[in-house]
DNA sequence: AAAACCATGTAATTGGTTACATGATTGG
DNA sequence: CCAATCATGTAACCAATTACATGGTTTT
């Protein structure tokens, strides 16, 4: 079939060879607002999409660290992945604990809301600080390259669901201060 | 432990008592936005919850219908849950399909990305619909509710969340065009 | 009588997490 | 030399999904 993780790692290797490692870091980075990946199903899933074929990876020295196993596209991977994003994409089934948390509220002491809450605000700012140098690399890098466009509107989306988040928070603040 | 599955039973069965069918219910009318629900994982979990004392089930006879399994909370699955609500709430791990496919457009054809983009933009239009109905129908029946404010600014939340996607998709949409 | 809805359940499987284990290399 | 970083892997476990199975009740 091919899990979603799959097509994250055939995706990332459009980008250049890498290894798991690598990827682990460049969701992070790149990803992480609406991707994640953990080693323990990184590696597992490479050695399946080697024994199908859909990658290849061989062993590399690098400049610095150790020797790691990059990993690039096959002909078949770069195809499976091609017909896989032509597919339209499964309902999302979103999970929010924080939400949860939030809506049954009133079972709650409302300081442990409102400080969660604050918490959650702080986050947030964060995430801005990061998507604002995040933007201010990525133009200089991109200028050009085939997923310019893509990545500059993932990177917004970003960005206006942040906006949204904090102005959320800052209702709720004020809401919570009327309480009092 | 319990699931998360479990704190969100535990929370349903605050507002009322319900049967499982209610609780998915529930789950599409209200939660939709941030919390979901399958049969195949509901049954299951009541049956553990109630070996584990936390809710108690009877059958009821219902005014139109079969018989159900009505829950309602223990006083331990009260302070359960309660013991939930304060701790803080384990970090999100998202995964958003469409988000993945849109991040590696550039590998499949411009129409078909335009096009996903613009199923994406329809859907969220039916959902702001929806928050407005919600939003109606809640102020009356929540005025004074023990829940009306952290219900209220859930489905605040879900709105702005809602028009920032909304945003996106026209900004999207504009560049979609600049690029013809 | 059929379709739609109300209602509950289970078994097989999946997809992924967590924790553990190992070891090379680099910088302080 | 020690800590941090780079790098890969696996085994046990878990939560949840999917598909299947059943049957009562209401509406058309």
């Amino acid at each position: 079939m091919g899990s979603k993780t799959d097509m994250a790692i055939l995706g990332m290797l459009t980008i250049e060879p890498m290894s798991g490692y690598e990827m682990k870091q460049f969701c992070e980075e790149s990803l992480s607002h609406f991707w994640y990946e953990t080693f323990g199903n990184l590696y597992p899933r490479l050695k399946q999409l080697t024994d199908e074929g859909l990658v290849k990876g061989r062993s590399e020295k690098r400049e610095r660290g150790p020797d790691a196993i990059v990993y690039s596209l096959t002909s078949q991977g770069r195809a499976r992945l091609r017909k896989w994003l032509i597919e339209p994409p499964d309902s999302e089934n979103v999970r929010s604990e924080f939400m949860l948390k939030f809506f049954f509220g009133a079972q709650a002491p409302a300081d442990v809301n409102e400080q969660r809450l604050i918490d959650y605000e702080e986050e947030q700012k964060r995430i801005r600080k990061r998507y604002q140098l995040i933007e201010q690399t990525l133009r200089d890098v991109l200028d050009g390259h085939k997923d310019e466009f893509y990545w500059l509107m993932s990177l917004r989306r970003g960005q206006l669901l942040n906006e949204a988040r904090l102005r959320w928070c800052r209702e709720c603040r004020t809401k919570f201060a009327e309480l009092k």
